[in-house]
DNA sequence: GCAAAAGTGTTAGGAGTACACCCATGC
DNA sequence: GCATGGGTGTACTCCTAACACTTTTGC
């Protein structure tokens, strides 16, 4: 391994997020607008390249801090994108990865030294962004629906416990179809996941719905 | 993006296959022994550092190559590993893959520029190799055991078809469990993408097999 | 004829899906 | 009292898993 070998050399490792939240019931994608080249004034996924002395998602956690200042992002690893062209200015292979925030519970800083402005973008309305970032969304939001179902990563919106309706509209909108309430129900309450408490609440009927809440982990 | 940053210069991807195959009913790994520093000496699953002017798996084919005179291999993705500190030499991000040959029609080179030795070492008996290639090759196991059940993987071991007695054999040894013969066989006639043929042929029992084949994809 | 392996069918449980009516509440 | 949304049960299908006897053939 020979560090200078001009074969391998000036190569760089991107680490990008696909951010995702439920914004009066729409999925969106946090895009950051570039204030720096390549690619200065597009969109863009939050992310950038991977410091030598901070691992993956140590890494990733400190781009989106500096470029939208979120913290403490659960993140799950997505997909690699390594075509030799995906950035003009060197050899970068990207490793993606997937986080869900509380719109509600954030700021987002929308002026930093790299960015000029934030926004929360519905998914059906992305404009085209810097580098493959488009197609890096697109594949984030398949695997978003797998980790919709397989994991916890919905407890973010739901610290205090969650009504079945008001979750299976979140469903909903990220698998992009209606399901039926009942199936939903016996899905949900026979997850190993979930328990059920004693209190209740106002959703958007007029009865009250029960609680339910993810347990740890 | 400024290329000679030192925050992030010096750094490169290495591209790795665990490339399995079943060896008189083992499941075996292929290793080579590294002829050139770091760890120099040491075994390894084959690959390296890709260069800039190649696709991922372009560059694992090459270095596959390079390293064992193996060609045309089917890979897939396996997994990222990323730690900062898993080579010593500059920081590398190694991307995994899946790679099946059938041992009988490879030949194997086992001296190249780079490597002084190559085997087929059963999964229980891997000594400690280079880098994070121990952990490498576990994680590749339990992602085969997922390919072997939802891809063709096992395709390249019967191009003339099998007999189902030969295929659970296989499963039975990479899954690390006996399954029962009726229900594999229901499961795999129904599967799309297996036919039966009209042909028999005998495997280890004295009656006939029928021999069915994988279609194309 | 017997050993060795191939071939075959049924049953039970769990998961997913389809589907219609009653309940609580606010107005 | 009626509109709105919440809560509930049953039947069908499909998949998985458990399980034992018969057939073919080489010796």
């Amino acid at each position: 391994m020979e560090v200078n070998n001009t074969k391998y050399k000036h190569q760089g490792i991107h680490v990008i997020a696909s951010i995702f939240t439920i914004d009066k019931g729409i999925l969106k994608v946090l895009l950051i607008k570039r204030k720096n080249k390549p690619f200065q004034g597009s969109w863009a996924l939050t992310g950038g390249a991977l410091y030598n002395d901070e691992d993956l998602e140590d890494g990733l956690r400190r781009e989106i801090y500096e470029k939208t200042g979120l913290k403490n992002i659960e993140l799950k690893l997505s997909n690699v994108f390594g075509k030799k062209d995906r950035s003009p200015v060197m050899r970068m292979v990207a490793i993606t990865y997937i986080g869900m925030v509380d719109i509600t519970k954030v700021k987002i800083t929308t002026n930093t030294l790299k960015t000029s402005d934030a926004i929360w973008c519905p998914i059906n309305e992305i404009p085209l962004l810097a580098y493959d970032h488009n197609e890096i969304i697109k594949d984030a939001i398949t695997n978003l629906k797998e980790l919709v179902l397989e994991t916890n990563i919905l407890k973010v919106f739901f610290p205090q416990g969650f009504t079945l309706p008001e979750l299976q509209k979140i469903y909903e909108e990220i698998l992009g179809k209606k399901l039926d309430r009942r199936n939903f129900r016996k899905k949900i309450i026979s997850s190993k996941n979930i328990i059920s408490t004693e209190q209740e609440e106002n959703f958007e009927g007029k009865k009250k719905a029960k609680i339910y809440k993810f347990i740890e982990g």
